[in-house]
DNA sequence: GCCGAAGTTGCGAAGGACTTGCAAGTAGCA
DNA sequence: TGCTACTTGCAAGTCCTTCGCAACTTCGGC
């Protein structure tokens, strides 16, 4: 559920629709836009595809939410509290699996060190034959 | 330049187009599917984009070329002897710079031994801000 | 509480990036 | 040389995301 002030506190206006869209990207836990208007939709028919798509624009410019890939295209939405973790996709299977940040922290080390690179190991998913589809 | 036999080879048929997409993932080392046509247009100026997707698809089909996602949305194409490195991609000057594929290898292995996953570090870029921009 | 400026919404239309159907053309094998 | 399966160009069609704009809210000030 969002929190009135914390979307004031970013110096947003509060709106049904938007506290609805942040509510709906924090239930879903990672959503698409469509599954986010999906998912509004349930008590708030009415609202637009392009409403969403501004929001989440809006919510993520703030800090609020953040877009990840999980698929060869378009974004999927976090709350921002979430992306603690990283997504392992199949790409055989497609599944969805997480694993802790710190599993890339020697990584993300590595290239800090050589490159000067800050990287942000969430934005994109790691890609690569789950468990089960290796054998 | 793409050698002949190693289409064939492949089972495909030889058309100049099929050729002229392949050389021209090439000489691009990567590119998009509207940026590898430009590149075929410069010998070969009839053709049509839809001829490029086609034959982007049928090539990686076969093994010879492959796709990567660098920036937010769309693929870019690589020829597969190339892909012996690391994408560092910038998020806020849009830099794309390389690391050896090595520098993952630990990465990689803690994948492998803790969740079982195979990954292809090279499918997705490494996102975050490069050193220039880290300041 | 009421007002007005600035921000937001819904809607329809536009964009951009592929994908598809199809008839004409071509490669490759006999 | 001929046949058949594969390819191509072209036009149209999808799918996903963004825009323009008029109507409508929000919210700080009065
Ligand atoms: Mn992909
Ligand atoms: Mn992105
Ligand atoms: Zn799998
Ligand atoms: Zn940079």
């Amino acid at each position: 559920m969002a929190d009135k002030h914390e979307l004031r506190d970013k110096g947003l206006r509060l709106t049904p629709q938007r506290e609805l869209v942040l509510s709906a990207v924090r239930e879903l836990g990672h959503a698409t836009p469509e599954e986010v208007a999906e998912q509004v939709r349930a008590t708030h028919p009415g609202i637009n595809l392009s409403t969403v798509y501004r929001n989440l624009e809006t919510l993520e410019n703030v800090g609020l939410v953040q877009h990840t890939h999980l698929g060869h295209g378009g974004a999927t939405y976090h709350a921002a509290e979430e992306l603690t973790h990283l997504h392992l996709v199949c790409s055989d299977c497609g599944s969805v699996g997480d694993a802790p940040i710190g599993a890339a922290a020697n990584f993300v080390q590595n290239l800090a060190d050589d490159y000067g690179f800050k990287t942000d190991v969430t934005h994109f998913a790691v890609y690569g034959l789950c468990a089960a589809c290796v054998k």
